[in-house]
DNA sequence: AAAAAAGTTTAGACAAATCTAAAAATTTAT
DNA sequence: ATAAATTTTTAGATTTGTCTAAACTTTTTT
């Protein structure tokens, strides 16, 4: 089934409500989605006829199997072009959300599984959220930062969470990008400062400061 | 100004039906996106009170210097993303065009920006059509087979007229890409077969069977 | 247990894009 | 120069998604 980028957007946002609370109700949907109540109730009376969700009058609605599996493409779709748009583009982290807003209702199933593997098959989306795969599957992250990974242990950058010029600014000159295997090789109890292995790159320090602010996924 | 995704299949419809001929009238516009003569009456008043064509009761419509410029960019926009498909993920000609018409609806100048760039700013979509640049501006390119270009002249792979498994097969083994680097380094009158070289990789041999079905830009 | 407040649905209208069928204008044929 | 054929436009309906305002249901307060 295709849905109409208009519905797929009322199907993510009830997926991210219900995650919150079981239930969702007419006038959050509403408001999530900036429209009116009336609105919401008219599309949930037409996604409940495509057997999309559960819904009883007064009494909000739920996702079913179906419409979840729906959701988790959409989201799929959503962060591997975020991915895409940060790793390959080099595009900034605050401009990228609007675009992949777009871009996720481009429909194509053979497109997206090469978009994948022509990404590396990337576990989270650059804000560190997780990317479900075709079968939407969620993959189990353990996200830790930098500074408290296991000395020794294969890694993988998954997000940074200071987004500054200053700090896009030292990634580039460590190249370190998302997707990036790293491993801490020593650390110095002194200044907290780590040696690590990035990619096939020499080693190299980072800071205590810069180790807390990168973010990797250990599994 | 941003058309919906509809006004812009209009005006790229009425680009490619006035290169034909100047003028362009109701039917053919109608039959050319499979819709009615008065659904195109409609979309014609609405497009000349945006002021991208001009248009003449009865006597038929042309875009104005607006309405080019706008078409310009989405077949820009069409072609880069058609091109992206073939040389990064590595999808075949045939799939590509109904994936770029919907991708090429996605607006947003950064992106287009960014993705020339990686892409390495090329100059034809994967048919060996030209791609214009931000101005609008078509590149003249001289085309030819690869068989016909002037030994150890630089080119650049734009496009290969034969597109079975066979020819992709071949295409792979010698690595070749559109946008690949390609310069012929001698020619065998025995059999017509060339040695080439393919951006950074050592000289190979082409037989003339291929090298007549592979084209190139040489300006 | 009523009344008031909050939340939800229905009713009716509107804009965008489409259609069919009828009317009007232009072009071609006689 | 008329008549016939073709093309184009208009009129009126339809679908999707939206809105406001009124009606209805549930929840909370008194
Ligand atoms: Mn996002
Ligand atoms: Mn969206
Ligand atoms: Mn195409
Ligand atoms: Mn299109």
């Amino acid at each position: 089934m295709k849905l109409s980028p208009i519905e797929e957007n009322y199907i993510k946002s009830i997926y991210y409500l219900q995650a919150k609370k079981g239930n969702v109700n007419t006038n959050s949907l509403a408001a999530h989605l900036e429209t009116s109540a009336a609105s919401v109730t008219d599309m949930m009376k037409k996604l409940k006829r495509k057997k999309l969700l559960e819904y009883k009058k007064y009494y909000g609605f739920r996702l079913n199997a179906a419409g979840n599996l729906y959701a988790l493409e959409i989201i799929r779709r959503h962060r591997l072009w975020e991915f895409f748009l940060v790793s390959k583009l080099g595009m900034q982290w605050e401009k990228i959300h609007d675009i992949a807003e777009q871009l996720e209702h481009v429909s194509n199933d053979e497109l997206i599984k090469k978009l994948d593997d022509f990404l590396g098959n990337p576990k989270t989306d650059p804000h560190g959220d997780p990317i479900p795969n075709e079968k939407g599957v969620m993959p189990v992250l353990r996200q830790i930062a930098l500074k408290d990974l296991t000395i020794k242990k294969n890694a993988m950058v998954s997000s940074v969470s200071n987004q500054t010029p200053q700090m896009m600014e030292m990634l580039n000159h460590y190249k370190i990008k998302l997707g990036s295997h790293i491993k801490v090789t020593k650390q110095f109890v002194f200044d907290g400062s780590l040696q690590v292995k990035i990619d096939k790159q020499p080693e190299c320090i980072i800071s205590s400061m810069g180790a807390k602010n990168i973010f990797v996924y250990d599994n």
